[in-house]
RNA sequence: GGCGGCGUAGCUCAGUUGGCAGAGCAAACGGCUCAUAAUCGUUGGGUCACUGGUUCGAGUCCAGUCGCCGCCA
């Protein structure tokens, strides 16, 4: 029986395209990290979809003239796009608005009312008579009661940057109509945190030492504070999920609730897909290990809110690991996609190939702390180690061979202490470097392949393979088939990271089959109406994290390079181009 | 305002338990020519944000200051 590795990335809200931050933060490294499990033989799952109620949509809708769903559809469906072209390999990515997920939320939402964690309060809020709704706190805007600024929006002052209650703005007003909102009550439910607090403390002491620092300080510290209060878990906003209690039927669920339980919703799916209605249970018995893949900002609901929700649910397994990210910065700026500063993937991906956006947003990973993506380093990156050490490595070794040995992998003579050292030293990489990856170091363990790919440039210069073939053919076979083998060890080591580049790797070196799968858009039907997800493929996946033997006489097949150069004008005019954008140029 | 994280070479970043500051690029010089002028070697370059403390010894631990990021109220 194979380990069981659930691996879930965090559910993005439909309001905006993909951005590098999105795939820095979380999708490229669950990527890498589902795709190193498939290859250990391990039962791993990547898990999620997208985040499609509350008010921003609903706004947008009306703003448009069109219903959420169109939003919905339109945003959905690019990232899906972005998402097979990125190499996102999800096994299924679906998104909140199902029949599907409205039962499962409406079930976790009475389990908790059943068994005791969630109960009813009355709060005062802001209602706007003319667009008959109540008002989210950033919907409200009238005059900051600290600096008199007039625009201050309800829950923060743009101008003096003081976070505000919406209930203390002078003159307020409807950030949507302009009319005067009116003050109501409103009765809601609220997640009772504060009886969770024990077992959760007991849960984040124990057994946690695999968690990054960040992650487990700022989860300790909230829950040993003291200061867990009970958060409201519904609303009165129309585009949502039904409270399924009588007398809420206007309410809906809030949407941190409602999106957090897709993660249960999600392997709920994927089990009908798979015609086994109850095989859902198998991702949340205690062996399974759960993995969640989310930005810096969501810290709390993955360590707290939503393990407070499990365990209140009951029978239920909690996350093994959260490896959050810090944040990725570009050109020393946040990441906003009001001001436009922005890298969107689909953007990307006209002018540029997945593979090289996947390794800079890896190797220069916000693993441990905020860091920044600039074009100059792009370019450079690109050039200097995809292009120039890897991609030429495997270049001039493989269009050598195709040339001077007919296109077949080379029969080695003995080896000499060099020759042993260095397929030793590769061979030697899978243990540590598959290490790293477990320990979700994956900054660590692509730096660590490409110090390989260094030292195969360095023993070709020192074997000289074009001066052998000349006064020692057979030692020139050897150092090719040297070379040749340890290129297919790294072309696996490096599949979880560039699948793309792997893959044309795999056929050039003359092997067959798929290493890394393939992602397609699949059309579910539900009682009422269809939705589209996200699928994988895994027949004819022949990867397996393990030094595969290269056949002496293989055919490979023409060899073309993997990489493009990229000319150093293009950091200037991409940085240009976003600065135009941002309108800072 | 409260809490947490970060601040290391010109640039982008590593630095496990405190033990002579590292890598890649950029810069300078040299070797090679199979390769997308790619590669390989050598050299130069840092008051580890600042101040104080603990210690035989601090980039690392403690306190404070400044700056950046996030969460919460």
């Amino acid at each position: 029986m194979p380990e069981k590795i659930a691996v879930f990335t965090a559910w993005p809200y439909v309001n905006g395209n993909l951005h590098i931050g999105h795939l820095a933060g979380a999708y490229i490294p669950a990527d890498i990290f589902v795709r190193y499990q498939r290859m250990r033989g391990r039962d791993a799952v990547l898990l999620s979809g997208s985040d499609t109620h509350g008010t921003p949509v609903e706004l947008r809708a009306e703003r448009e003239g069109v219903s959420p769903r169109v939003i919905v559809d339109r945003y959905h469906n690019l990232d899906l796009e972005a998402y097979i072209r990125m190499g996102v390999s999800y096994d299924l990515y679906t998104e909140t608005d199902t029949e599907n997920h409205w039962r499962v939320a409406q079930q976790m939402f009475l389990r908790l009312l059943e068994r005791g964690y969630l109960y009813r309060d009355t709060m005062q809020g802001f209602y706007c008579e003319h667009c008959k709704r109540f008002l989210a706190d950033r919907y409200v805007e009238g005059t900051c009661p600290h600096c008199g600024y007039d625009s201050a929006r309800g829950d923060q002052c743009d101008n003096c940057g003081r976070l505000l209650d919406a209930l203390e703005l002078i003159s307020p007003r409807c950030k949507i109509c302009g009319a005067t909102p009116v003050v109501r009550s409103t009765e809601h439910f609220f997640l009772d945190l504060e009886k969770l607090t024990p077992a959760l403390r007991e849960w984040l002491e124990d057994d946690k030492e695999h968690w990054r620092p960040n992650v487990l300080n700022v989860s300790r510290n909230v829950v040993r504070s003291g200061e867990l209060r009970g958060r409201p878990v519904t609303r009165d906003i129309g585009w949502g999920i039904p409270v399924p209690v009588p007398g809420f039927e206007n309410k809906t669920i809030y949407v941190w609730m409602e999106a957090v339980t897709g993660y249960l919703s999600v392997t709920v799916e994927l089990a009908q897909i798979e015609g086994d209605p109850e095989g859902w249970r198998r991702w949340w018995t205690p062996d399974v290990r759960s993995y969640y893949f989310i930005g810096k900002d969501n810290i709390t609901f993955h360590t707290i809110i939503w393990p407070g929700m499990l365990i209140g649910h009951g029978d239920l397994v909690l996350p093994y690991d959260v490896p959050a990210n810090e944040y990725l910065m570009v050109g020393g700026r946040q990441l906003s996609k009001s001001r436009n500063w922005v890298i969107e993937a689909l953007d990307y991906l006209q002018r540029y190939d997945p593979d090289p956006l996947r390794y800079m947003l890896t190797i220069n990973n916000p693993e441990k702390s905020d860091s920044n993506f600039t074009w100059e380093e792009f370019v450079r990156r690109n050039n200097d180690e995809l292009v120039a050490t890897w991609g030429n490595l495997v270049n001039r070794v493989l269009t050598f061979v195709y040339r001077k040995f007919d296109g077949k992998v080379p029969a080695p003579g003995p080896m000499d202490s060099q020759d042993e050292a260095l397929l030793n030293q590769i061979r030697a990489g899978f243990e540590p470097i598959g290490q790293l990856i477990e320990e979700c170091k994956f900054k660590a363990a692509l730096t660590e392949i490409m110090t390989l790919a260094q030292n195969a440039n360095r023993y070709l210069n020192e074997k000289e393979p074009w001066a052998q073939i000349e006064s020692d053919p057979q030692a020139a076979a050897t150092t090719l088939y040297v070379c040749l083998q340890g290129i297919t060890w790294l072309r696996t080591m490096l599949t979880p990271f560039l699948p793309f580049t792997c893959q044309q790797l795999h056929e050039m070196l003359g092997f067959d089959g798929s290493l890394i799968g393939r992602i397609y858009i699949e059309e579910r039907q539900e009682s009422k109406r269809s939705h589209r997800v996200l699928r994988y493929d895994k027949s004819n996946l022949v990867g397996k994290w393990e030094p595969e033997r290269l056949e002496p006489g293989q055919q490979l097949r023409k060899p073309k390079p993997l990489f493009r150069k990229l000319d150093e004008s293009v950091a200037e005019e991409e940085t240009r181009r976003m600065l135009e954008s941002a309108g800072l140029a």
